[in-house]
DNA sequence: CCTTTATCGATGGGTATCTG
DNA sequence: CAGATACCCATCGATAAAGG
C-alpha cells in the first residue's frame, strides 16, 4: 500500500499545467474576473467543462486560483526585459479583477446566470420582494488606507459650533464644493456604465464568435462524414468548395439568419447574421 | 538525479455575529 | 460598546510526484 502522510504532498497522478491548460484557464478567468472564493467555484466548473471537451484533467478551484495567482506573482526573467505572455496576460487580467473589485458594485457574488456585465446593471436595486442576500466581497488586503478609529464627537454640538465658525462666504465655498463633487459623481456613474456596455459588448461578440466556430466545427464534420459516405457509394463528389453554402438548415428573416444559444442553466441568447450569399448589404 | 510545481496543512489577518 | 468566537481568505512552508 502508497505510504500516506497526514498532510502535504502532490498526489499521484496529478499533471502540470501545460500551455494549453494556462491559457485555458487564463480565458476563462478573463471571462469570469473571480472576486471572492464563490466565483472561483465558477471559474472551475467552466474551466473543468471545456478540459473535458479537450481531453485535458479537470481542475479545482483551488489549483486554479493558485496557478493564476503564481502566474501574477512572476517576476521578469533575468536578462530577459520582457516577460512571457502568460504571464503578462495573467497581470492584465489580474488588473481588470481589481478595477471591477474597486469600481463595481457587487449584487450577488454567485453571479449566477454568468452574464452580470450586462450593461444594464450598473446601479443596484435590489428587488423589493426577493429576500435580501448580503454579498460578501473579498479581495487581498489592500495595504494601508484603513480608516482609523474615528474620536468620539457629540454630533448636534459639532454641527451648531461649525455652523457658528463659518460665515456665509464659507458656506456658499462648501455648497458649490459640494455641487461640484455630485456632478463628478454623476459623471463617474456615467462614464462607468459607458464601460460596462462596451465591456458586455464585447463579452457578447466574444460568445458570438465562439459559438459560430463551434458550428462552423461541427458543420465541417458533418459534410466530411457525408462525403465519405457518398464516396463509399461510388458517387462523384465536389473536389472543391469555393463558394459559401449559406446556412440553409437556420431559419431565415428579411434575408437574414436567425442563431440561437440555449444555456444548459438556463436562459438564451438570440443574434441574426447578415448572409452573405443573401444580399450584399 | 535535480528542478519544477501541484497540493496540503498551518498560520495569521480581517470581518461578522453573538453575548454580557 | 467591547470582548469572545467563528468563519473566510491569503500566504507560506513542507511534501512528493512530474518532467527535463
Amino acid at each position: 500500500a502508497p505510504k500516506r502522510l497526514a498532510r502535504g504532498g502532490r498526489p499521484a497522478g496529478s499533471t502540470n499545467f501545460t500551455d494549453f491548460d494556462t491559457d485555458l484557464a487564463l480565458d476563462v478567468v478573463e471571462e469570469v474576473l473571480p472576486i471572492g472564493g464563490l466565483a472561483w467555484t465558477k471559474v472551475e466548473s467552466r474551466f473543468n467543462a471545456l478540459a473535458r471537451k479537450n481531453n485535458r484533467p479537470e481542475r479545482t478551484a483551488k489549483s486554479l486560483e493558485n496557478k493564476f495567482k503564481t502566474l501574477v506573482k512572476t517576476k521578469k526573467p533575468t536578462g530577459d526585459a520582457k516577460r512571457p505572455p502568460r504571464v503578462r496576460r495573467a497581470q492584465e487580467i489580474e488588473d481588470q479583477i481589481s478595477e471591477k473589485a474597486g469600481t463595481r458594485e457587487l449584487c450577488d457574488e454567485g453571479d449566477t446566470d454568468g452574464h452580470s456585465s450586462d450593461a444594464s446593471v450598473t446601479i443596484v436595486n435590489p428587488p423589493a420582494q426577493a429576500p435580501v442576500l448580503t454579498a460578501v466581497a473579498r479581495r487581498a488586503t489592500s495595504p494601508a488606507l484603513r480608516a482609523k478609529p474615528r474620536a468620539r464627537v457629540n454630533a448636534p454640538e459639532l454641527v451648531s459650533k461649525l455652523t457658528q465658525s463659518f460665515g456665509p462666504e464659507a458656506q456658499r465655498a462648501r455648497d458649490e464644493d459640494r455641487s461640484q463633487r455630485s456632478f463628478q459623481t454623476a459623471q463617474f456613474f456615467a462614464i462607468n456604465q459607458q464601460l460596462q456596455h462596451a465591456q458586455s459588448t464585447n463579452e457578447n461578440l466574444r460568445g458570438q464568435l465562439m459559438t459560430m466556430q463551434e458550428r462552423l466545427h461541427t458543420a465541417e464534420r458533418a459534410r466530411d462524414i457525408a462525403e465519405l459516405k457518398l464516396e463509399h457509394h461510388g458517387l462523384p463528389t465536389k473536389s472543391h468548395r469555393t463558394h459559401f453554402q449559406g446556412y440553409a438548415d437556420f431559419p431565415r428573416v428579411d434575408g437574414k439568419v436567425r442563431c440561437e444559444t440555449r444555456y444548459p442553466d438556463g436562459g438564451a441568447c438570440t443574434y441574426w447574421i447578415s448572409d452573405p450569399s443573401g444580399d450584399e448589404s
